[in-house]
DNA sequence: CTGAAAGCGCTAACAT
DNA sequence: ATGTTAGCGCTTTCAG
């Protein structure tokens, strides 16, 4: 004979001790145990310790679940990355969750891979459990419509990474537009013209100066580039910018680029530390050397950056900050705060290895 | 005035839209209401065509909570990982959360620091949540207090990367022995004797043969090495095995291993790719040259050790597989699986590059 | 300070 | 096929 599962529901054969258990156990109502066990209401001293005593030898374990039903508080965030095994996102979501944990919250995690359809899932979970509130960010910066059904649903959303303009909510980022604007100077200050800016983003053909690119922060860094280029009087900035790289593979769209006199690319700024190394293993079988025929910035200080051959220089940004900035929004909000939203846009700062020298030609 | 908060509960301002509201707007029972937005039970398509119109008209979203208070099952896992930063744990994670979420579970996210009452917080607030079962890299093989709260509770667990033998669950691992191994080998086979194993993991005092260590799978890498080391004839090979490296640092610890004139390293095992990046590092800090003046390999195809100069010699692990694998177990046992107990043990796979030559001394 | 009772949103018997 | 009702484990009025 199996347990008699009470009532319905606990697919799992033993049966949960409740407040209820403990109550019987400790000799008080229902409402007594639970206001000693969750620590609210008033319960004297004698029969406080009777219910933990209870509570204990039982082995009592609150239901967190039924928690937030009463309360209507999970004490969760969620949050949507594009990728957890990009090291981006490993860093802000462990700055998210150290902040989520020191407040008692937890953190349930979804990877949107940077697809409108995988996101939009995800966050229709995340609302389902009820989150408080959910850091996101997003893969697109244009289309709304996901971000959309968070506020509707009421839910506290704030923004990391990338921001969306047309929503008002609160948002962290980096400032991409100066880090990308230092990047290229440092190479145009070393006399280089012709160089490519590579990114992964998405992007329907070829970049022509003005068109919207689908995440904000790759958009800034664009626009620093090509302004800074315009300013060191490079004609026609915007066809050095190429993106789109996943799709014909980073280290393929490098070796073109390299390999083709026609660009005469004497330098080349990355967007990430995943285009770097790209880029870096295309030179590497073209047989070009670092920086003597080609020079190598990038954004993201990847741990391994220090310890190629040349080190590369690289924009550093305050990736656990921006996380663990993004998570103190969140939970004031969460927490009733009915200010203004904000845009915190954290500095990005330059660390000069040797991947950079004055062209050889040109 | 502010809205009517109906009941209790609901911090937010907004009500949400319930089954029950479905249901007047439908004309119909809750129950048929429930039925037809719940996919369950029997309900005619003019009934259903209705019920979904309403939903979609108002705004419906389930409550997953009340699903899981009636259900008992909350189509979600929980993992708890050593720190979410590092690729290792990113990688097994991103394989769970696929397999995870193509059967219909979400993911909550914990990280342990690899310490024994931070896990055991994690795997209260998981149990608290009602998962349907967890996902542990345990911080210790040998502590097993904290699952066992796992098994009383009655969820299912199973261990990834690390075993505890005293526990009889499903556990994933690689083979670290043998890979242990194939990297020692492959440095006595070029004439070495004199070899550093590296590891940051936490032990007492100086390794010495047959001690227990904290992580089964450091374990087993130090048991492959010490008897590899033992088959050439290397005496007193335990006196290699350098633990507990974090507490000096890495790089400082290499740097004190290389200098020294008394070591005479002409090789070093890293136990993981964060340890041969610190190698690296005091390699090119004490001007040594890899290989001519150290060779070096290491556990785990980190994507940068493609690309220094030289490249370096790993043995690659399944990591995707081995979060997707351990998921995958979970997610049979939580079907109702009685089977005894599995151990699955991935085989790890050698990529010689260029970091291993003879030693010029010895 | 303690107890009784209602309710959170949903599902599952049990009718009909 | 649909409706009625009870119940999941907890919190929260409301009385006493």
């Amino acid at each position: 004979m199996s347990e008699p599962a009470a009532g319905h529901g606990n697919g799992n054969g033993r049966r949960e001790v409740t407040v209820t258990d403990v109550a019987a156990a400790a000799k008080v109502s229902k409402a007594t145990a639970a206001r000693a066990l969750g620590d609210y209401g008033a319960v004297s001293e004698a029969v406080r310790d009777r219910v933990q005593a209870a509570a204990e030898q039982l082995g009592y374990r609150p239901n967190a679940l039924a928690r937030t039903m009463s309360t209507g508080r999970s004490n969760t965030l969620g949050i949507v990355v594009g990728d957890i095994e990009n090291p981006f996102f490993a860093q802000a979501t462990r700055g998210a969750a150290d902040v989520a944990n020191a407040a008692g919250f937890d953190l349930i995690l979804s990877n949107s891979d940077e697809e409108a359809e995988t996101e939009q899932k995800a966050i229709g979970v995340q609302l389902a459990k009820r989150v408080d509130g959910l850091l996101v960010a997003p893969a697109s910066s244009v289309d709304t419509a996901n971000l959309r059904t968070i506020i509707d649903a009421g839910r506290p959303l704030v923004l990391f990474d990338r921001a969306v303009p047309e929503l008002e909510v609160d948002t962290v980022t980096a400032d991409n537009r100066r880090g990308a604007e230092q990047l290229t100077r440092l190479l145009t200050g070393n006399g280089h013209r012709r160089i490519a800016f590579i990114s992964t983003i998405r992007h329907s053909d070829g970049y022509r100066r003005g068109d919207t690119l689908g995440s904000s922060s790759v958009a800034d860094r664009v626009q620093g580039f090509v302004e800074t280029l315009e300013g060191a009087g490079v004609p026609d900035p915007a066809a050095f910018v190429h993106l789109n790289a996943r799709e014909e593979g980073v280290e393929q769209l490098a070796r073109r680029l390299l390999e083709d006199e026609d660009h005469g690319i004497t330098a080349v700024v990355a967007s990430d530390s995943l285009i770097a190394l790209g880029v870096f293993r295309a030179a590497r079988a073209l047989g070009l050397s670092i920086p003597g025929d080609l020079s190598l910035v990038a954004f993201d200080d990847a741990d391994w950056t220090g310890v190629t051959t040349p080190a590369v220089t690289v924009i550093a940004q305050p990736i656990h900050e921006i996380g663990a900035e993004a998570a103190r929004l969140l939970i004031r909000r969460i927490g009733g705060d009915g200010a203004p939203p904000v845009t915190h846009v954290l500095e990005q700062h330059l660390i000069e290895r040797e991947s950079v020298a004055r062209p050889a030609r040109g």
